[in-house]
DNA sequence: GTCACCAATGGTATCGATACCATAGTCACT
DNA sequence: AGTGACTATGGTATCGATACCATTGGTGAC
């Protein structure tokens, strides 16, 4: 061990200095930093005092190892640059700070085998809880889990199976519901285009969604309309000339998935084609941005932030022991109309 | 503790049962587990079998704190849900998921004391390293983090007086930089939008800068062209009319901050004033959608992503013992001109 | 006045791993 | 053969805190 050998005065302040300061044994010390009630006045001032006096930080490595009990919670998103996650993220933190617990994050890159690489490092950290964006994981990785018994909140989409407790909105509906806004607006060749499906059970729920109002439309599915596409401003673009282009001959397009639909209405700006005119667009975030631009754009508003809070007090309530036996939380989505459509 | 009072089989596992099933001493499971050059290739495999077999997890809290080392890193930023901040902190992540280390992230909304209480939270936790984005601490933050011999990076600026390492670019060069470019392009009247310049050095840096390339440039300072706006878009449209309208006349704009300039080129599209006819406009960040925009707009780009990935490193190497006396990095930037200006 | 009870405090074992040191066995070289 | 060097392994104290139990002194009820 480090201090095994180390100089007689290494400067590391440990709970007994503070006792032996304030004349008291660590024990109190100890009671004195994590349930002041049950110490007498007079002495919990003196505590404090000589924890002020000598500078003294506990040591929640040993806390935590001693009471087998961490205020580490592990969050585990596809990726970190991406302003989608930020927000839940956002809400996750502001949740735990409040609480006095820590945040552990880490990205899987939309890849099970990492997230289960990341899972196995959190549980060797004995987290006390993980929240994981990805529905989807390797059967190794839900073993672990399992067997160590600590609570999960899953948040990408509200799968049927979840592993512990759930916490999103519906992917499939959401799709579903603005194809149907769109339907209801007189389109009726509404384009599709999503990120890639491999990994992402998001995508597949929205296309699913997309294809079930245009069934219950009574409208046929036509193949030239509907798109897969990496992320990223140009490949918005590139989708939009590709349908318009493509022989589908589509009258709106509903972009599902991260900023597609921006690039489609900058290229449509730069290209001089009036938007809805030419074609509508709609898109799938509620990014501050989408109501800014010329026209502002349709879109659905979802509750990214509130699911990182929810995410986070269903967490700390389960580790609290305050569980209620609810397990998905559904926290629905909003169709914000505008003059894109 | 946990187990003192638990019942007899509470499944969990530890490296006493791996050390059982392998019919060897705990010392020679830690052995094969962190250092298995140092085992017999026979025992390592008997020792990775039975870890295998059982399932065992090894426990770090147990580990760092018997070896006071720790692999976890502390991360604050002002706030998470910015994209800015979003590139440094993937680049951190990177480097540190390829090192076996983890991070710790929270957010202290561009206060020093709320800094001080998550530096405090940080080192209770032992971690092994700070990242801080805010160069501005509180006095008593500073001395818990010499007290505790933590090494840290500060990243927000190339402050002069690093608390110990610094990778950044200059707020200050930058800004007069691009200034002085505007000044190059013939504009004699370039407006200044920052954000709001208290406890921000970064916006004070910027401003700074600003006002010296346009001292150096032999003209005057003229109040009515200089703002400071809070963030975002609504933001950024507003004092582009401002400017505009508030008789200072300009003939450029220059937004050093967060999305203030794509907000003025919306503006300026909802209006129809053409960018830059009617007034030229630069930027202070290389989002992408600063390239997509109608016209493209002139920016600073900044090597977000490898201020992290640096920090992450230089950390890693202090850590290891590997340190260089460098202590300060300068990671530079680049102008990226564009149809806007 | 005695006894039960409660509040305040301390002693000590323990959480699960690692550092240090000791030991046994092997090999090369003189 | 003897010596030193080296490898592979194990025993044990320890990291810094907390849980459990014991102890003490005071208070109120009978």
């Amino acid at each position: 061990m480090a201090a095994k050998g180390g100089s007689p005065e290494t400067g590391v302040i440990r709970m007994r200095d503070v006792a032996r300061a304030a004349q008291v044994s660590t024990m109190t010390v100890s009671r004195a930093l994590k349930d002041p009630a049950k110490v007498s006045p007079e002495v919990l001032q003196r505590v404090s005092a000589a924890v002020q006096a000598i500078g003294y930080v506990p040591n929640k490595l040993a806390g935590s190892l001693s009471s087998s009990r961490s205020n580490v919670i592990g969050l585990i998103v596809p990726t970190i640059e991406n302003s989608l996650f930020a927000s839940t993220i956002q809400g996750i933190a502001d949740v735990l700070r409040r609480h006095d617990h820590q945040l552990m994050i880490t990205d899987c890159g939309y890849s099970a085998e990492a997230e289960e690489v990341a899972i196995r490092a959190f549980l060797a950290q004995r987290v006390a809880g993980l929240i994981l964006h990805d529905t989807t994981h390797t059967p190794a990785a839900v073993a672990m889990i399992r067997r160590s018994g600590v609570p999960v909140v899953e948040n990408g989409t509200l799968t049927p199976r979840p592993l512990d407790m759930v916490v999103s909105y519906s992917n499939h509906d959401a799709a579903r519901a603005m194809t149907a806004h769109l339907l209801r607006l007189g389109y009726r060749r509404i384009g599709f285009v999503s990120l890639p499906l491999a990994a992402n059970e998001r995508s597949r729920d929205r296309r699913r969604g997309y294809l079930a109002a245009i069934e219950e439309a009574g409208l046929p599915a036509d193949p030239r309309l509907v798109l897969e596409m990496p992320p990223g401003l140009a490949s918005g673009a590139e989708a939009l000339l590709r349908l318009v282009e493509g022989g589908g001959d589509p009258d709106a397009i509903f972009f599902a998935g991260d900023v597609l639909a921006i690039g489609a209405v900058l290229e449509c700006a730069r290209r001089g084609w009036p938007v809805p005119g030419k074609v509508a667009i709609a898109a799938f975030d509620n990014f501050d941005l989408l109501g800014h631009l010329v026209p502002p754009v349709t879109t659905l508003k979802l509750p990214r932030l509130e699911i990182g809070r929810r995410s986070a007090e269903m967490l700390l309530d389960r580790i609290a022991g305050r569980s209620g036996t609810a397990v998905a939380i559904d926290l629905r989505f909003e169709i914000i109309h505008r003059e894109s459509t």
